[in-house]
DNA sequence: CGAGAAGAAGATATAGATGTCCTCTTGTTT
DNA sequence: AAACAAGAGGACATCTATATCTTCTTCTCG
């Protein structure tokens, strides 16, 4: 997989809060609406806060909201604070750095790199919110969970 | 990292049996010479001899060789061989599968993997032999432990 | 054919990513 | 101020990738 797990997790949680703007969401409600451990999302959702991406207030009423609007927010910015996706400075098989010169193997795999990041930095959460081709925003079972209303009896956490 | 790091070992070593044709490599040599664990390689490399992009040589004078030409084998055929790189089907939100209709999150994040899909296979061992900017097929060190002849007294293992 | 060199394969260790849980702190509401 | 809801943070469990080691099999050479 390209990016790590957590990275997905971080991203899926904050394109739920760019769709709720202004309403807290708690870490029960994300967890469940997106499909990520209840329990891990504090872990995930941290350094996105100390990164003031997102907001996270305690207390009745709290949860987490987007600190910024969604269009000023990229894909890139997300996954750099939980899996930081950096280009190859130098040859791993060199101790000693050698500069801007990567080997053949690195150079393509360093362009990969790069092409993904950028990608990832065009990409605004504004961009994901809704689909063009495809009709909802994350994914239908998202979709049907938020509409079902906050379920009576909330599954464990 | 983009890829793993077995990923990584097994193209180290299959350009470098690339850049030694007809001359069988043990893991001693490749590890050596490729800054990979030599007590590893069986692991790494044995699924591309399942998969016949190499081959392998018991007894005295055996080792490793490449099965085809430089130019008949893609990274991306290595790659895959170790740690397949698979597109996004479905979205894994739902456990249903949407069909083709990603959500344009996934969407996004496989155009990322089909974009770096589409670059390995376009490279084959014989593009990243030799460089074109940069004179080392693996980097300097490699190059540098190669021209010491084999060393007398051999690390362990 | 016998000895030694080399890969094959499975058991076992280690490290890091992932995930859970419990306690503490903070903030809101009454 | 008291009660409670909610995130913060650290201890701990689990799972997977990475790495090592030992034994077995196969092959080459004398």
């Amino acid at each position: 997989m390209a990016l790590t797990q957590t990275a997905e997790y971080a991203l899926r949680a904050v394109i739920w809060l760019a769709q709720h703007p202004g309403m807290p969401q708690t870490k029960t409600a994300i967890g469940h609406a997106t499909q990520v451990p209840a329990s891990y999302l504090p872990k995930v959702l941290q350094p996105l806060v100390r990164g003031q991406l997102i907001h996270a207030q305690r207390g009745i009423g709290g949860g987490y909201t987007l600190a910024k609007g969604a269009s000023e927010t990229s894909l890139l910015d997300v996954v750099n604070e939980v899996d930081p996706l950096r280009p190859i400075e130098s040859c791993p098989l060199s101790l000693k750095g050698h500069g801007k010169n990567l080997c053949p193997l690195h150079s393509l795999l360093n362009k990969n790199i790069l092409s993904e990041r950028a990608r990832l930095q065009k990409t605004l959460l504004s961009d994901v919110m809704r689909g063009d081709s495809s009709p909802t925003p994350l994914c239908d079972l998202a979709r049907e969970l938020q509409d079902q209303a906050e379920p009576s009896v909330p599954l464990n956490d």
